[in-house]
RNA sequence: GGGGCUGUAGCUCAGUUGGUUAGAGCUGGGGACUCAUAAUCCCUAGGUCGCGGGUUCAAGUCCUGCCAGCCCUACCA
């Protein structure tokens, strides 16, 4: 009975190139799809670019063109590059699709049908120099915990967290301006409504790995579920909102509806109803995610397709991440490979083939180790399974295969019967094993020849019909092997049906032997891989990061001349002259209000040891005096203590700035200690 | 701090419901062959199964404590 199966891969985001950790999943939803169409099932397998948002919209705007421009030729390159890849989409759309932007409405009014749809005024930074609201990976600032400069809106590297609108001095990465506290009405889905159904969702169906179901459980479903935030203010790339003009929906809620669109659009081209796929309790639904989207795959997408009366998956596959030599990709490192650069150094069988050594089931992120990855493919496909091929092709041309399978010590029976345990492991997605059995039966193959000796039977004519019988086997054997990799080596596969010019189609080809036909010229299948490429890859990764860290920092130097015109550069001195500056290290040991001073704060700075200093600074506008401990500043150490109103002054704090709340205090980098003299 | 996962030969891993001398591939050492892409074949080396307790006639395999590593999370996913 054949199956019924719509298989997608997460969408891959429209704001760069595809690179080798993105194939981790591609590549292993794709060995799926064709496992699952070499069985007979009937398997789709579809994808699209994800969009909209904010990050879209702002690199349009930095490039100059327009969203749809954007997104239409990142379309193009990630298309391309997934199929130099053999990754096998039989549709792949785009979220931004009058197709989506239906089916989200559909989805959107079984929403508000439910009521679970609630709306709140929230507060948000807003840039008013680039009229946007600001995602908390857009504002940098200060922080308010430690004083560190130059920290991104959510945490520091203090390892404190926070909200952007905590943040000391916040700017905008955008446009540099200081944000401004926005009121705006956002949309919430309150999925809390559908707590217990999820509950039980996650117990009882088969879709979640166990792990995963541990998670949610131990996580978001002991407590009450958060409502969702799910639309976003003008300006935002993506959908209007049909019932509230204004706003739009956020970029999550309309890009796993991605996936029903696309399959939308493969129906309307293959004369096939939507319904069919998504709306039939007889078709599977299988997503293929990383770990990262989780959440949103198994919570918040189950229950909108519970709620707009959709399929729900049957299963949500969840991988982990990739490593490259035990280490996180890195662009620094050279290590975050795009798909384009290794294709210029390795051939695509290779990833596919290593990877689908390193899969299984388990949410677990896999380390490419680049001695490993060389090592695997030509130990195991050049050395073991091609070789097979490759070793009696050029008999094997002259003799044609032989009308009757010879006695092989019951090496192809062996090898049918371990079929079914192969292609167990392939459902369940354990690559690894199925790869680990298909190279137990090559090893067992070469051996063979290795005892036929069929070069000796070359040379004796009398022996003709023993060497046929030999070829045969081992091409037997051979096309086996390339039948079980099918899934993982499409190339090999072709190339193995043109050796013995039958067509692979179907996994039950592996049971009985190819006999009687003749056998092509054996052309070289794949060549072995040198770790000096793979080398060279990494270079030019490096080279590729560092040219693109040049372009992008450029705009960021393009700073004003005000200040120096409003206060010009002073004459000329001596090292001498600034020799008698004693400018010293100082940690801010407390800071405190001077109730009458209008612009002063009150500082006991300490230089090490019981060296201290009470100097006051002119920064009550610009610091919160809690801000302000902890941190090291840079003091004037030796200016003549001054007795002011409040006090002595011993010293200065150096800062930058015009004054009142445009007012920066000078920092110094991790390391430095107080006491220390600034030269 | 909480949760999850992992820890078996130099490396990557397998070890089914606890049951004979713990396995494979790669690497290393020795030999053979020459059909094959410095491919292949044969032989060989090698591990107190992270550590300590416990259950059992019997534990890598179950329970418990500890140690190490990785990942997630830390009252906005």
């Amino acid at each position: 009975m054949s199956r019924q199966i719509l298989v997608t891969s997460a969408l891959p985001y429209a704001n760069g190139p595809i690179h080798i950790g993105h194939l981790v999943e591609y590549i292993q939803t794709d060995i799926w799809v064709r496992f699952q169409q070499l069985r007979g099932n009937q398997c789709i397998y579809i994808c699209a670019d994800d969009t909209h948002g904010t990050a879209i919209m702002i690199r349009a705007r930095k490039e100059g063109r327009t969203e749809e421009d954007l997104i239409a030729a990142m379309s193009h390159e990630h298309q391309r590059d997934f199929h130099r890849f053999g990754i096998n989409f039989d549709h792949y759309g785009s979220t931004n699709s009058e197709a989506n932007r239906k089916i989200c409405g559909e989805f959107w009014n079984a929403l508000r049908e439910a009521d679970l749809i609630t709306e709140r005024s929230i507060e948000q930074l807003y840039d008013p120099d680039a009229e946007t609201f600001l995602a908390d990976r857009f504002v940098r600032g200060t922080c308010p915990k430690c004083g560190r400069t130059d920290q991104a809106g959510d945490n520091c590297t203090c390892g404190h967290t926070y909200s952007p609108t905590d943040l000391v001095d916040p700017k905008s990465t955008l446009s540099g301006a200081t944000p401004v506290l926005r009121e705006a009405t956002h949309l919430f889905v309150q999925l809390d409504k559908l707590h217990d159904w999820l509950v039980d969702w996650v117990n009882t169906s088969d879709a979640l790995q166990s792990e995963v179901a541990n998670y949610l459980k131990g996580h978001f479903l002991a407590e009450r579920l958060r409502d969702w935030d799910i639309s976003r203010p003008a300006p935002y790339f993506g959908f209007e909102i049909p019932d509230s003009p204004g706003n739009y929906w956020y970029v999550w809620f309309d890009a796993p509806i991605g996936y029903i669109a696309s399959t939308q659009q493969w129906c309307d081209g293959h004369g096939e109803r939507l319904e069919h796929w998504w709306k039939n309790d007889d078709c599977e639904v299988h997503h293929f995610i990383g770990k990262d989207i989780t959440y949103f795959h198994t919570l918040f997408w189950p229950g909108m397709l519970k709620t707009a009366g959709y399929n729900l998956p049957t299963k949500v596959h969840i991988h982990g991440f990739l490593n490259v030599d035990g280490k996180k990709m890195s662009k620094r490192d050279g290590t975050l490979i795009s798909a384009d650069t290794y294709l210029k150094y390795a051939d695509p069988s290779y990833l596919r083939y290593f990877y689908a050594t390193k899969l299984t089931p388990r949410v677990e992120d896999l380390d490419l180790g680049v001695e490993e990855f060389a090592e695997k493919v030509n130990s195991d496909l050049v050395g073991k399974v091609v070789n097979l091929a490759s070793r009696v092709g050029k008999f094997a041309h002259g003799t044609g295969l032989s009308e009757n399978y010879p006695d092989d010590g019951g090496l192809f029976e062996a090898a049918a019967a371990a079929g079914d345990e192969i292609a167990k492991a392939y459902e369940a997605c354990d690559y690894s094993r199925a790869m680990r059995r298909i190279m137990e039966l090559a090893d067992a193959a070469n051996p063979f020849v290795e005892h036929a000796k069929p070069w000796e039977m070359k040379k004796d004519p009398a022996r003709q019909d023993e060497l046929r019988d030999v070829c045969t086997v081992a091409l037997n054997l051979f096309r086996q092997l390339a039948i079980y990799l099918a899934p993982v080596l499409p190339d090999l596969t072709t190339q193995c049906s043109e050796l013995l010019g039958e067509e692979i189609v179907s996994w039950e080809q592996s049971r009985t032997p190819l006999l009687g036909t003749s056998v092509t010229k054996f052309k070289r299948m794949l060549n072995r891989l040198q770790t000096e490429e793979l080398q060279k890859m990494i270079e030019e990764s490096k080279e590729l990061a560092a040219a693109e860290a040049d372009t992008t920092a450029e705009p960021t130097f393009n700073d004003s001349d005000q200040p120096l015109k409003d206060e010009p550069l002073a004459d000329e001195i001596t090292i001498d002259d600034f020799a008698k500056v004693d400018l010293r290290v100082a940690r801010v040991i407390k800071a405190e209000q001077v109730p009458e001073a209008n612009k002063l704060l009150k500082l006991t700075l300490g230089l090490g040891g019981d060296e201290q200093r009470q100097v006051f600074a002119g920064i009550k506008a610009a610091y919160e005096p809690e801000a302000l401990v902890g941190r090291l500043v840079v003091m004037v150490a030796n200016l003549k203590p001054r007795k002011m109103r409040f006090g002595l002054s011993e010293g200065m704090v150096t800062a930058a700035g015009p004054g009142n709340a445009d007012v920066f205090i000078l920092g110094v980098d991790d390391g430095a200690l107080p006491g220390q003299r600034v030269h």
